[in-house]
DNA sequence: TGTAGCATGTAAGCCGTTACATGATTGA
DNA sequence: TCAATCATGTAACGGCTTACATGCTACA
C-alpha cells in the first residue's frame, strides 16, 4: 500500500475492475491494450503495449493484480484480474487523490495561433481536414456508445461516450464556424 | 537545421515569433514562462521553467534564437529573440510536418467511468467542481482574449482564443446536462 | 530587514515512446 | 507455407517534472 502510482495505471485497473463485473476471465496486457485502444484514448491516453506490460509487472509487484499463468510451449501467457487490494485501492484513488483539471494537447489550435505564417488557404486546408477527423473519431466512438446500450451496468461508461460525443458534436461547430471566419476579409 | 525539435520548441519559437513582430524586445525564459502561462496553457501545455530554459539552450545552440546577454552583478541576464533561419523554421515547420490530432487527458471523464465505485452525491459533487472551474478558467482566457481586441496582427490568436471560449461554453453545457442526468434514477 | 517577484540554472528521476527481439496459433 | 493476429518482453532514449541551488531588485 501508500503505492505511488500514476494516473495510468488507476486507468488500467479500473479496466481491469470493469472485466472483474463481467467476464470475469482476466485480461492479457495484449487484450488489455485492445480496451485502452477502443475506450480509453477518448478522454486519456491509449498506453503503448511496452507500457501496459511495464504497468502490469508493477501492479503485482504491489498485489493489486494478479496473473493467472498458462505455459504455451515455451511461452507463459498471463491473465491477470484485479484483487481485493486492487479494488480498494482504486476506490482509496478516486476519494482521496486530488482530480486535476484537463490537459488538451491540441496542434490544431497551436498551429491555427501562427496563422499569419501559413497561406490562407492552407489554414483553412488544415482546418477542414480536422473536421473530417473528428467525423471519423465520432463514428468509432458511436461504435462504442451503443455496445454499451442502456443497462445499468454500463451507465457511467456510457455517460463518458455521450460527453464525448457531445464534445466532438461541438468541436465540430466551433471550427466550422472558424472555417467562415477564413472566408471573410482573407 | 534538419533538427528534430519537439512540440514544444515550436510552440515557443511561436511565441518568439509574436514578439519579434511586436516589441521585439525579445523575452527572457522567466517571460516566456509567464507567456505560456497566459496562453500556451489553454490549448498546449504551460512548460516547466527548467523546461523553457533548457529548450532556448537548445534552439540556440542550432541557431533558431539568439540571447543578447546583460550582466547584473554576477549573474547575467538572457533576452532571447527568434533569428532568421528560426522563422525559416517555424515556417517549414507548419508547412510541412504532421498535424496529430488532439490528446485529450481528461481526469474528470476517467474518473466519470468508474462512477459506480462512487457515491453518487460524489460524482455529481466532482461534476459540479469542475464546472466552477472551468468558469475560472474561462475568465482567465476572456482575459486573454479582451486584450487582444480585433486589430489584424492578432487574427489568428484571437480565432484560438475565441475557440476555446466556445469550447469553454461547450463543455460546461454538457456536464450540465450530465449532472442533470445524474439527478434522476440515481 | 525580510519577502515577493524577477531571473537562471543543474540533477534526479518518472512516464512513456520507438525500436528491437521472439514465439504461438489460425486460416487462406 | 505464409501472413495475420495473438502474445510477451527488453533496451535506449526523449520529454518533462520536481527538487534543489543561487542571486538581484524593489518595496513595505
Amino acid at each position: 500500500m501508500a503505492d505511488n502510482l500514476s494516473t495510468t495505471s488507476y486507468a488500467l485497473l479500473g479496466l481491469l475492475n470493469f472485466d472483474s463485473v463481467t467476464s470475469n476471465d482476466g485480461l492479457t496486457g495484449y487484450e488489455l491494450k485492445q480496451r485502452s485502444d477502443s475506450t480509453l484514448r477518448f478522454y486519456w491516453v491509449s498506453p503503448a503495449m511496452s507500457q501496459i506490460y511495464t504497468e502490469l509487472t508493477r501492479l503485482n509487484r504491489v498485489g493489486l493484480v494478479k496473473p493467472i499463468s498458462t505455459r504455451n510451449g515455451r511461452r507463459t501467457t498471463r491473465r491477470y484480474r484485479i484483487t481485493p487490494v486492487g479494488l480498494q485501492s482504486l476506490h482509496e484513488w478516486l476519494r482521496t487523490s486530488e482530480v486535476d483539471f484537463p490537459v488538451l494537447k491540441h496542434p490544431v489550435a497551436l498551429r491555427l495561433l501562427m496563422g499569419h505564417l501559413m497561406d490562407p488557404e492552407e489554414v483553412t486546408a488544415m482546418l477542414a481536414s480536422y473536421v473530417r477527423r473528428l467525423a471519423e473519431r465520432r463514428v468509432d466512438l458511436q461504435g462504442v456508445r451503443d455496445s454499451l446500450g442502456e443497462v445499468e451496468m454500463f451507465r457511467f461508461p456510457a455517460m463518458v461516450a455521450d460527453w464525448g460525443l457531445a464534445y466532438y458534436d461541438a468541436e465540430s461547430d466551433i471550427v466550422g464556424e472558424l472555417i467562415r471566419r477564413m472566408g471573410t476579409s482573407s
